[in-house]
DNA sequence: TCTGGGGTCCTAGGACCC
DNA sequence: TCTGGGGTCCTAGGACCC
């Protein structure tokens, strides 16, 4: 048996933990810039606010309702899914962290199955004050409804809940029960499209998903959804991932705080994203053989561009002054005036590890201690000593940028995105950590 | 005014090989 | 009249996830 677990309305919970002004009171987190809802409380749930919702759309129910508004900070809620992680890992040997709130885990050769997890689930609420549900079934996709139910009992009425937090689906008939009266875009792995397409052709809930022709599923919309299919019928299909994926590709890209127009700020966002997205593959120990840089307006703008061009090399490269050399090559070809640009990006991707690369025949020279390495080797150290963005490649536009932990005030480049109401790092920087006056 | 970021996997079609 | 069979690799685009 699977079970997964799913942390509650995430992002909340994680502000609650260190501001209790928030308990009880309806509270959202947004995405990046500010943009879209991400993360609401049950309260704000209630009161009809959608997740992913553009915060300009609900303006007027945040306002009537005394919504408090939070800016994402994601160095408290990777710090604290770091600690739920461990704690699960801890009692568990086949866990797979599949997002930064959810994880599933095997439950092979374990007795009381929803008692164990019970006590997991205490234990995480004990110790890192994060509540969790937890679903248990025979496939990956079946535990995901059965944590989708332990959420939304009230649209299961007929079953009978042992537990506040955890459910195993146990008799055929309750579990028939429960995908009846699941919607088939509830089901994971069936979006907004193939949603559209399963309800025409009159599948409309996970019951008769379950039990419509797979072969017809197969040929009209591919294999992935056949799994599906095949994983509604308790044939696991899908497997618990316990080694970290290898990595296929690095992407770094922001929304931009305002609309950009000129060349040369877009540039300067585009650097600071190569040294992230750079220093992160050397993190892995990966070298990249291609590079991608792309640039849009928004999709709402009147004047619409998007484009993106790719340059793959002869060698793999770590190093970050020539792929911002090319990066920035790639980025002059596909800039164009007169438009309005909401959002520039890197991606890194064909990989290499450092004993794998294939050398040219042509302009042949050791990799092993090459003079790049340890200059990149060098930066990072400096960085990991002395604080990010120490050491980095010029850009005259960004100068205050790097600074702007501690000098607040100072004028911040133009790209950068809107925080405006953004939480202090309560775990992660010396000056934020909670006082407590006793 | 205002609409996230970072990923993976699959498929179809084209180009090419012998 | 009549034009093979079997395969790989690459890319773009579409779908999905959180």
């Amino acid at each position: 048996m699977i079970a997964l677990l799913d942390c509650n309305n995430f992002y909340v919970s994680c502000e609650r933990l260190f501001n209790p002004k928030l308990i009880n009171r309806p509270v959202v987190v947004l995405s990046n810039n500010d943009g879209c809802i991400i993360s609401r409380s049950n309260e704000a749930k209630r009161m009809g606010i959608k997740m992913g919702e553009p915060v300009f759309k609900v303006k007027h129910i945040l306002r009537k309702g005394k919504v408090i508004v939070l800016s994402s900070n994601y160095s408290i809620y990777g710090d604290i899914s770091n600690r739920i992680m461990n704690i699960l890992k801890d009692s568990l040997s086949d866990v797979e962290i599949y997002s930064i709130d959810e994880a599933f885990f095997s439950l092979r050769g374990v007795n009381d199955r929803q008692k164990k997890c019970i006590y997991l689930a205490d234990k995480i609420l004990k110790w890192t004050g994060i509540p969790v549900s937890i679903g248990i079934a025979k496939t990956k996709t079946l535990a995901k409804i059965a944590n989708r139910v332990v959420k939304k009992k009230k649209e299961y009425s007929r079953l009978k809940f042992n537990y506040k937090n955890v459910l195993e689906v146990k008799k055929d008939n309750d579990l028939e029960y429960i995908l009846n009266n699941t919607n088939v875009q509830d089901v994971w792995g069936v979006g907004k499209k193939l949603s559209i397409f399963l309800n025409q052709n009159n599948i409309k809930n996970a019951q008769e998903l379950k039990q419509c022709d797979e072969n017809f599923i197969r040929e009209k919309k591919g294999v992935v959804l056949q799994r599906t299919v095949l994983e509604l019928r308790g044939v696991k299909c899908n497997y618990i991932e316990t080694s970290l994926p290898i990595k296929k590709s690095i992407c770094v890209s922001r929304s931009f705080g305002r609309k950009l127009y000129y060349y040369r700020d877009i540039r300067s966002a585009l650097i600071v994203f190569v040294q992230k997205a750079t220093s992160k593959m050397r993190k892995y120990n990966l070298f990249c053989r291609v590079i991608t840089v792309f640039l849009k307006t928004s999709k709402y703008e009147k004047e619409v561009y998007s484009n993106s061009k790719t340059y793959t090399l002869i060698e793999p490269t770590i190093d970050i002054r020539l792929i911002w050399k090319i990066a920035d090559d790639l980025l002059r070809n596909i800039f164009k005036d007169s438009f309005l640009y909401s959002k520039v990006g890197i991606i890194l991707s064909d990989f290499y590890d450092k004993k794998n690369i294939q050398k040219s025949l042509i302009d042949y020279k050791s990799i092993s201690e090459t003079k790049e390495i340890k200059l990149m080797k060098t930066i990072d150290n400096i960085n990991d000593r002395f604080g990010y963005g120490k050491i980095r490649l010029s850009s005259d536009n960004n100068q205050n940028f790097f600074s702007n932990s501690i000098v607040r005030n100072r004028k911040s480049p133009s790209w950068q995105m809107k925080t405006k109401y953004c939480s202090p790092c309560y775990t992660t920087r010396w000056c934020d950590i909670p006082k407590v006056k006793v």
